[in-house]
DNA sequence: CGCAAGGTTGAGATATTTCAATAGGAGTGG
DNA sequence: CCACTCCTATTGAAATATCTCAACCTTGCG
């Protein structure tokens, strides 16, 4: 994860997805040749199963930082993967604010809550500019019928969203200020590796506020949080860019044996 | 849901699910004939499908209260489905406390978290004397490859099941302790209302500190804000039985209109 | 009968929120 | 290029919701 020009774009334009696309004409891409293909929907798939998924030639398609790929209640028609870039998952509150769910980066898949009422469940919004694979459900689910192995991976990739809602929920309703913080950068820090990037420095690509709501704690007490561990030589922080001096006291915080 | 007699069991004996089954002949049990047919797995399918799933025969087993039908870390084989009775669903924190996930009621699936990794995420505690569909996971599959419209059935029910978590993540992450309790409460007795038993007047089957674990408070704060509720006239309690007067008073309280 | 488990209630402790002020950086426009 | 504004992040101090610890009550069961 390199920093990004940031885009000046902050309003979440009204765009269904697909039917005003950024770019003009939509690239195809194929699994066999994505360098994701050990990560994302493929992960498992056997060499014959790849090509079927290569068949259905998924459009790409950018979204710029701040653009939403679809919003809570579109259409549900396409399961989408990160191709590179942040998304951050969102659920509108009766009051107005928002609650964010998660976040996505390449390799990840998104929509997957859609499927339930045939209507978007959460938003995606750009956090900063990205690319992404537009998968047909409908021909996904076709294809399923005829390869029991990517049945079992779609299931397989929802499973584990169920799995990782799980601990977020442990982390909700059991953890302080510190073990949630701890567990959302040993788990950011964990993904980014499995990318090949530095698992111990990296540039955060949401905003305090979002993480905040992410863990279930404000704003200021992320950024308190993040001054304690600093000032307890656990990291280095500047803003967006943090440095982790030291991974194994995060875990200890996590795992509850500091209070 | 009706009174059942309390069993004495407490504790939570290590039983691997189905190896050493309560009942010593299992009974076979057919979806078309269910009473739960609309609630549960065979929800929205056609006949043939239904058919196909009578074919399976699935295994009936009584799990009685106090005891596991599965433990976290087990063995990944079977979906169940609760066909009477009441489970929660538990995750093992690293200091030994548990963290409630879900309570499941008739009609509703467990299990389907062991999917990602073979291995259960969760374990399953009966909550008073209860009776299950054991559901083959490899046998399922089978039938999704024939039937499409049996995998889109079994997607949406994880997909259902992520929208659930999703719903109690932004309670756990915005709410305060009133909105979380309504929130329960509205649940439960909207879950209740479905399947034929009444929307204002119920037992509750879990205890307190189990209700405090799934809204990520303390037993205290449980027993306390039942007791706000009483007094505002919103409800009638005495311990686990729960008598509601004011539906839309807690729907007032969970929407934030009431500070 | 007496004990253990579950539930309620009170009072003080504490973590987090709220409100408010400050500062730095990015983009804008003259 | 500089002043200006907006946005994000940080920090302090006071307010508050929830937790903690403790006592007490009720109930069911051995």
């Amino acid at each position: 994860m390199q920093t990004a020009p940031a885009a000046p774009v902050r309003f979440v334009p009204r765009e269904t997805a697909l039917r005003t696309p950024s770019a003009p004409a939509a690239v195809s891409t194929l699994c066999s040749t994505c360098h994701l293909k050990d990560l994302c929907l493929p992960c498992g798939l056997t060499g014959s199963d790849v090509q079927r998924l290569d068949g259905l030639k998924f459009a790409r398609r950018r979204v710029k930082e701040g653009e939403a790929l679809y919003h809570e209640g579109d259409r549900f028609q396409f399961v989408y993967a990160v191709r590179s870039g942040t998304f951050k998952s969102t659920l509108n509150l009766k009051d107005g604010r928002e609650q964010v769910t998660g976040f996505q980066i390449a390799g990840e898949l998104l929509g997957l809550d859609g499927l339930a009422s045939g209507k978007h469940a959460s938003s995606a919004i750009a956090l900063e500019d990205t690319e992404i694979c537009a998968i047909p459900y409908a021909h996904l689910t076709e294809l399923a019928t005829v390869s029991p192995d990517l049945h079992i991976a779609m299931s397989r990739m929802m499973s584990r969203e169920i799995v990782r809602e799980h601990g977020l929920m442990m982390l909700l309703g059991s953890m302080n200020a510190e073990q949630r913080l701890a567990a959302f950068l040993l788990n950011v820090s964990q993904r980014l590796k499995a990318r090949g990037y530095s698992a111990t420095e990296f540039h955060l690509r949401m905003m305090r506020v979002d993480i905040g709501s992410y863990l279930g704690m404000k704003l200021e007490t992320v950024s308190r949080t993040f001054t304690a561990f600093q000032q307890q030589g656990l990291l280095k922080v500047d803003k967006k860019h943090v440095k982790i001096l030291d991974l194994e006291g995060l875990q200890a915080i996590f795992d509850g044996q500091v209070h």
